[in-house]
DNA sequence: TATGTCATGTAAGGGGTTACATGATTTG
DNA sequence: CAAATCATGTAACCCCTTACATGACATA
C-alpha cells in the first residue's frame, strides 16, 4: 500500500506554527524543497481533506492586508497522526535522474552534446551551493541551544554533500570526456 | 506535458540488443537501477504499445528451453525516435527522501531513533559501493576501446559519488547527533 | 514434492504534475 | 497602468506501484 507523505509534510509544517496553504507552500520551497516537493495542486486539496479529518481546523482571516487567507492549525489528532508516522520505518528511495539516462544511452551523440549536458548540470548545483553553506553558517550558530535547528541543520547539510558530489562528478566526467576527444 | 520516459528506457536497451521483456528488466536492474527504476505493470504494456506504434517488433520464440519468451527488435522508426528524445532538453530531477522528511519534522523523537534511522541509511549505500567499485574497475579497463562503455562508466562514476556522499553525511550527522546526546 | 526462478501479463488505485481559472493587491 | 505577486482552488490526465494471476521449469 502506499500512505500519502504530502499529509505528513503538511502537518510537520502546521505543527510548527499555523499558516494558511500559499506559506505552507513557500515554506516547503525554502526548508525543504531540496529532498520533497509539494505542487498547489496537491496542496490545497490535501489541505481540504486534512480538514475534514479532523487532523488540522480552518480559520479564514478576512480583511487583514493582502487577499483573506484561510489559516490552517493542527489539532491534537493531528499532532498525534504526525508522531505516529514518524516512527514507521523510513522508505527507500528511489530516484530518477533524465541527465543519467541520456548520458548512458547517448554514446551516439557528438560528445560536444553530452559535454554540454554535464556542464549545465554542473552549475546548476553549482549556483546552489552559497545559499546552502550561508543556512550552514545560520544554523551553526543557532543550534547548540535548539533542537529543532539541528534537525534542521542535518538536512541542509545533507543537500551540501550530494550538491557537491554532483560538482565533483561533473569534473571527473568532463575530464573523461576531454581525453576521448 | 509529460512525456512517457519509459518508452526510451525500453528503446535505449533494445537498441543495444533485442530482448525480451523479462530480460530488459533484469538489465535494467544491473545497470541503471541506481538513477532509474522500472516496474512490470509499466514495462509489459509499454512494450506492447510500442510495437502496436511500429517503435519495435515482436517475435515470439517458442519451446527452445525454458519458458517461451517474446523477443522485441528495436525498428528504424524507434531508433529515430530514441535519438530524437536524447537530444531534448534535459529534465530537472525532483528526487524525494523520506528519511530527510521524518529528520527534518523529527525533533521530538528520542535522538537513538534518529541515529538508527542514519545508521540503516548508511550500511544501506555502504553495502552497494563494493560493487560500484568493481564496475568501475572492469569498465575502465574497457573504455579506451569502446566509446558505449564510456558513457556507462560516467553513470558508475556517479553512482559511486553520490552514495559515497550519503556515506560521508550519515557519519557528520551522526557526529552531530553524538555531540547533542 | 515443494520452493524458487523464469516469464508474461492485468486491474485497481493513488499520487502527483500541468494547465486552467479567478480575483485582489502591490509595485515599477 | 501594466506586470508581478498574492492567494486559492479545480480538472484532466497519466505515470507508476502494488497486488493479483497464471503456468512452466529447475533444483534441493
Amino acid at each position: 500500500m502506499k500512505e500519502n507523505k504530502t499529509r505528513f509534510i503538511i502537518l510537520g509544517m502546521l505543527n510548527h506554527e499555523p499558516m494558511a496553504g500559499y506559506d505552507i507552500k513557500k515554506r516547503i520551497e525554502l526548508t525543504i524543497s531540496h529532498f520533497w516537493q509539494v505542487s498547489y495542486g496537491q496542496l490545497y486539496p490535501t489541505l481540504k481533506r486534512l480538514a475534514k479529518e479532523g487532523l488540522v481546523t480552518m480559520a479564514a482571516t478576512l480583511s487583514e492586508k493582502g487577499p483573506s487567507k484561510k489559516v490552517y492549525t493542527i489539532t491534537p489528532l493531528g499532532q498525534k497522526a504526525l508522531l505516529q508516522w514518524l516512527t514507521l520505518p523510513v522508505e527507500k528511495e528511489n530516484n530518477k535522474y533524465d541527465l543519467m539516462v541520456k548520458l548512458f544511452f547517448g554514446s551516439q551523440l557528438p560528445i560536444s552534446h553530452t559535454v554540454g549536458l554535464i556542464q549545465s548540470f554542473k552549475s546548476r548545483y553549482q549556483s546552489l551551493l552559497p545559499m546552502f553553506r550561508q543556512f550552514e553558517q545560520e544554523l551553526k550558530s543557532i543550534v547548540p541551544h535548539n533542537r529543532d535547528h539541528l534537525h534542521y541543520l542535518l538536512t541542509v547539510l545533507f543537500g551540501l554533500k550530494v550538491y557537491t558530489a554532483y560538482v565533483e562528478w561533473a569534473d571527473e566526467a568532463l575530464t573523461y570526456l576531454n581525453q576521448t576527444e
